[in-house]
Parts: structure tokens; sequence; C-alpha cells
DNA sequence: TCTATAATTCGAAAAGTTTCGAATAGTCGA
DNA sequence: TCGACTATTCGAAACTTTTCGAATTATAGA
């Protein structure tokens, strides 16, 4: 899949999405994924993510609207709920444009 | 030095950023940096970069000042010009970043 | 089928960013 | 010191993003 630095970076350009990216990246859904535990037990479901910030349903909706676009979570329903999870393929995305920007020269602190 | 992943995917977050990004880090000045050249020949100063886009020599400073806040860019003044030169230690917040996100688990692409 | 729950879409207000041109500040050389 | 040149700061207009609440859609269970 492609993903684009621009989107992604725009994506990452807000404080409140960098932190449902922590939420759903850390405490996500990896263990109960392909799993028949209930989803509203310990899951990254978008009520989930509310209930942890200070923000509407809408606005939660919209950020990880973004964050989806960009490929940096992925999102599927799973009944009532809408399971969000960590899609770490797109973080190559970001290594491959700071690759590119020191290019030819070493990586390590020159000056 | 500190840099704030916020303030660094803010920066990023502009596609006239990038592309000066870009700019400073590919035909950057590393090799007049020290050297004796006159700085109008071939370095990153703010008029080189002003002349690449088809934007304001404000809007091209105002830019160079948001990567230079990130500490993306370095800046210093030669006499009548300020060149603008690549910070690498910053990029590596980046990975910082992507690397707290990942966390325990495996880098590579799980599912 | 009706109700409750989960989440999204829509439209609008507020806040933030991008861009410009005009005015200003710093440096160099005559 | 004056003029030319380089770049920044300032204020305003245009645009984009963030946020909300209300209306809507989707699903599950009684």
């Amino acid at each position: 899949m492609e993903y684009d630095p621009g989107r992604i970076f725009r994506a990452l350009a807000n404080e409140s999405r960098l932190q449902i990216l922590r939420v759903v990246y850390q405490e996500g859904i990896s263990g109960t994924l392909e799993g028949d535990e209930p989803c509203a037990e310990k899951c990254s479901c978008v009520g989930d993510i509310v209930e942890r910030f200070k923000l509407a349903p809408s606005t939660i909706s919209h950020h990880i609207k973004e964050l989806a676009l960009a490929g940096l979570v992925k999102v599927e329903r799973s009944g009532q709920f809408i399971r969000v999870f960590p899609n770490p393929e797109a973080l190559k995305t970001i290594s491959a444009f700071t690759d590119s920007l020191v290019g030819d020269r070493e990586q390590s602190d020159q000056r």
C-alpha cells in the first residue's frame, strides 16, 4: 500500500491525534484482534478513546478518520463497535522520508 | 538539545516546508559551511530558497523560522546573508517517536 | 419492530495557518 | 554616512483545521 508523507505529517501535527495514536499503539487491540473477547472490555473502540479525552465523540471520530486516511491506524467494524488498531507499516514511510533527507551523507551528527 | 515531536510534525505538515527542507538537506551548504566560497554561489541562503519557490521572501522567511524553531534546520548569519543548514540531530526525535509507538512489539509487519 | 447503544456526518463558530506587501533592521562597500 | 542588498517583522486577508451539538446511520437485543 501507498502512504503519503504529507498526509502522515498533517495527521501527526495535532496533539490530540498524537495522544490517540499513543493509546491505539500502546494499549491497542492486537491481543483481541482475532480473539473473541467482547470489544467493550479493553480494546481501542471509539468510545474507549472518547472516555480518555475531554473531546466530543464527533471530534474523536473525525481525528480517527484523519489517522485512518493517513494509514496510521486501521479501522474495522465489529458489531456495534468500531475497532481501531495500529498499522505500523505506515511508520516506514516516515523513516523513508527522513532517510531520503539525509541521503548520501552519513546519518550521525556532523557539526 | 531537546526537540518537541509535536513541533517537528507541525513543521513537516506543510508542503512548502517539506520542499524547503529537501533543498536545504539535499543541496545544502555542508560543503561551504566552514569554507570561504561566497555564499551567493551555491549555498542555502534565504534568497536562494526564495528563487526556487513562487512564494514571497517574507513567506519563506516565516517557513524557515518554523523549521528552525522545530530544530530541523539551523540558521547562522554570514555577513549580509543568512545561511540555512541541515540539523540531522532533530530527525532522531522522529524515529524515537515512532519507536516509542511500536514499543515492545516487533517492528515488522504483523497482520 | 422498537429501543438503546455506538459511531458518523453535517453545518457552523472559533481558532490557527498561510500568504502577501509594506515597513523595518542589519551589513557591506563606496 | 549613504545607498544597495539581504532578510525579518508586522498587520491583514484568505484559507484550513478544530471543535461542538444536532441529526443521522448501523447494530444488537428485548
